[in-house]
DNA sequence: ATATATATGTGAAAGTTATAACAATCACAA
DNA sequence: TTGTGATTGTTATAACTTTCACATATATAT
């Protein structure tokens, strides 16, 4: 197991996780693979398929244990061990990070910083704000895993640059980072913009085709 | 052409659009695929084979003009027609959606929606903040065609049966929709803490693996 | 004009992901 | 302790996506 697992499947994996996360508030004992595929609106078969990639969390003719499934797929994910995070740009974006619960999910924020004056030394939701020229020694101090970015296009690249310095091990970005990165580090995106735009090309194919 | 696009293609030509845009504000006039396909770190030919899906957008031995594609992108996109969205959910990451310059893609924020009463009646960056209770008659009268969830979990099921009662084309929606909807109409996540998630899973396989 | 270098668009092949079909396993009842 | 119904895990197949290879078209230099 484990040799060469699509991308997708470990997207359905945190679907799964959030799921289970429903099931276990509601006191859920157990759950079937054709029942939490009906929720994420794929095939049962898919769900199984996933799950095998990474060993048997099933009991045959019963179903999944909902404490064990979560269990297992943070495991998987790595989330069980919580990871330092901090946050590069205080704006928009960012601020709302700072007052979103991820410490609950095993992502722990741990600082932020900022280019413009006015917003650094603050403490945002308890969390401090740098002068993002001192990012990297703070990463390295802090040994902060994954840096997010929330600064505008034409400032993500040199603040790649210097997460990267730093150290951290992934990247999250608001912004395209068409940048060539010499260390080679995961880095995902989370793109608004694109979902609506995405949004907007399926819905005008469905008017126009029926 | 346009028989069965695959998805990964529209996400791609969202990234291309992005290149457009940095391209025109540099003043450049034409560019080819091997550069385009750097930048968002993929082949040529997948860059082609994509536009190809759409007509012939380039010039051989030459490449393609920067204006033309990123008035064909937004074309193929449908954002050239400017789209009313609303955002039910005033919190967090709904006040960061309301100062986003969506304007310039092609979305037109035209209204706010809360539960809590002390939010109720405010406007917040030009934008007015209504009843969520009234959401299906404003929807209808406004023809708001995009709706944007960002509510916590637990109300998101109800929010998004009244923004389709009230006739919304198409849902983005910032968690999980596990109920199924009777009227079927695209729905796109923005999935902050799965792509978190994920990126744990590539940072954690990583270190195991080296 | 012609040759050469360059870059697109596309049919065929390779690679990847999802689905279908089914064998294996478990709970429970008689 | 055996039989029945239910549900998982897995092999084989189908569907989809990307890459390769190359024909086609354009610009430029001589």
């Amino acid at each position: 197991m484990r040799f060469n697992v699509p991308e997708a499947t470990i997207r359905r994996l945190t679907h799964y996780l959030r799921c289970m996360e429903i099931l276990a508030k509601n006191n859920r004992k157990t759950i079937k693979s054709s029942e939490l595929a009906s929720f994420c609106k794929i095939k049962d078969t898919l769900v199984r398929r996933d799950l095998s990639y990474f060993g048997e969390f099933g009991v045959k003719g019963v179903g999944y244990s909902v404490e064990a499934l979560e269990n297992g797929l943070r495991n998987i994910l790595g989330t069980e061990r919580t990871k330092k995070m901090a946050i590069c740009g205080i704006g928009n974006i960012g601020t709302a990070l700072l007052n979103f619960p991820f410490k609950e999910n095993g992502f722990h924020i741990v600082a932020g910083f900022e280019k413009s004056p006015d917003k650094i030394g603050k403490t945002i939701h308890s969390i401090k704000v740098y002068d993002w020229q001192i990012m990297d020694r703070i990463i390295k101090n802090k040994h902060i895993e994954i840096g997010v970015i929330a600064v505008p296009s034409e400032d993500a690249s040199i603040v790649a640059k210097k997460m990267i310095e730093g150290g951290v091990r992934g990247i999250i970005s608001f912004t395209l980072l068409p940048e060539c990165m010499n260390k080679k580090i995961p880095v995902r995106y989370v793109e608004i913009l694109a979902e609506l735009e995405i949004l907007s090309y399926e819905i005008d194919k469905e008017g126009g085709e029926m």
